[in-house]
DNA sequence: AGAATGCTTCGATGAGGAACGAACTATGCG
DNA sequence: CGCATAGTTCGTTCCTCATCGAAGCATTCT
């Protein structure tokens, strides 16, 4: 028998398809009500409740009482991490799917993970970053340089000299399967990219969809 | 309703305790026969290859046949960070499971792990071994140098020439976050603790406890 | 206050699946 | 060959846990 983390605890939680579908719609990064997530699971409303006291028990949420609604979002990074981790493992063992649809498309393209930009467009920024020297890789952890204090900050992007969490994490696309940019660097750039409009959130999704102006804006930003 | 990548049924396959044991006893990196991983998850043989063929058909393991031995491994990489960023999870939520008691504090020293010693001593020791060049660390792996047989064979214990099971294997120690050694040496070294009444089996526990005499006999073969 | 909404708890039901023993197949040994 | 070891398959038992309806709290609206 084996000793250590009770991982069979954590994965069992995330076994049930309602309840993965719940973390999955979480990983959106806004946080949703119980009403909203038993729609997006496709159970009941106590069935959901039973669901998310479990994930609440198991520390994988967070809860934010707010008057009668109960706003419940993923405890954290690392949480999203995890899940981002099985998806990719469950993409690429699946059963392939017959057709990727056109939204399937656009989530290969761009999406929301958690807090920051996933998917090819961020893939090829982070490359781009780490080849302009602004990011330096050091085996698997991502650090600033020393130019990228100014150079953000000329793009209107603050970072903070000490932060509560990481500037910089790699997150493993399950699309691409390659790293791209997490952290609080991360976060600030997809929040940009939606006050500059230069894409917008698909509705009911994570896919992030660039107009043809705003991925020239983007490109020019970031891939330049 | 969600749609994309399964990831509940990934998460179930690691979700079970058994496979959970299993998988765990795969980070090592060394394929493993399905006798062994019933021994690590503690379950019946047939049970483990029930459990082994849903892996199998999860995509989560590679299997190689030789002869009437089948090594089960790892599928790869990828599965092997997925199993990390679930254990990650886990570690950080998990430490409000059980209070460090007493018991436990013996635990962290010394216990059994399977059929060999695990906690502090057992990584100490593993280090001595290491550095007195009895042992060679590659990588991840352990191999025996040159000098072990004969060194072992003064302490009375014989390494087998040609093993069922590996002579040594590292095996994650959860305490110390270290590789205690694990496989047959790993086994008759336990075997020759208890032997020697160097220490005793805490009832109903791992807990492996030294006499005071016990302590020093050990330190003085393996620690010196 | 009363009604309406949001969510949780309770209780009963049902299905999936984890477990093992026994029997069966396959490989190796003498 | 026969015997031993390594694994899988089969059938049965059993228990957990997901599910939902109904009822119970809590909060807000009017």
């Amino acid at each position: 028998m084996r000793e250590g983390p009770d991982i069979a605890r954590i994965a069992s939680l995330v076994g049930d398809p309602a309840r993965a579908n719940m973390l999955s719609a979480l990983m959106g990064g806004t946080a949703l009500t119980a009403s909203e997530l038993a729609l997006e699971a496709g159970v009941s409303l106590p069935t959901a409740s039973s669901h998310l006291s479990k994930l609440m028990e198991g520390g994988l949420l967070t809860l934010a009482s707010q008057g009668r609604h109960r706003y419940y979002g993923l405890a954290g990074p690392q949480v999203a991490g995890m899940i981002e981790a099985i998806t990719g493992v469950a993409a690429s063992v699946g059963p392939q799917r017959v057709r990727p649809g056109p939204r399937d498309a656009a989530m290969r393209v761009a999406r929301v993970c958690y807090d920051h930009l996933a998917g090819e467009q961020a893939v090829a920024m982070l490359d781009r970053l780490i080849d302009k020297k602004l990011l330096l890789r050091e085996d698997k952890e991502i650090r600033l340089a020393p130019a990228a204090a100014s150079h953000f900050a000329a793009i209107g992007i603050s970072v903070d000299a000490r932060p509560r969490r990481p500037v910089c994490r790699a997150c493993l696309d399950w699309s691409v399967r390659r790293s791209h940019l997490a952290g609080t660097l991360g976060a600030a750039i997809l929040d940009k990219i939606l006050a500059e409009k230069w894409a917008r959130r698909e509705k009911d999704s994570r896919a992030v969809v660039f107009s043809p102006a705003g991925r020239q804006a983007f490109e020019k930003v970031f891939l330049a």
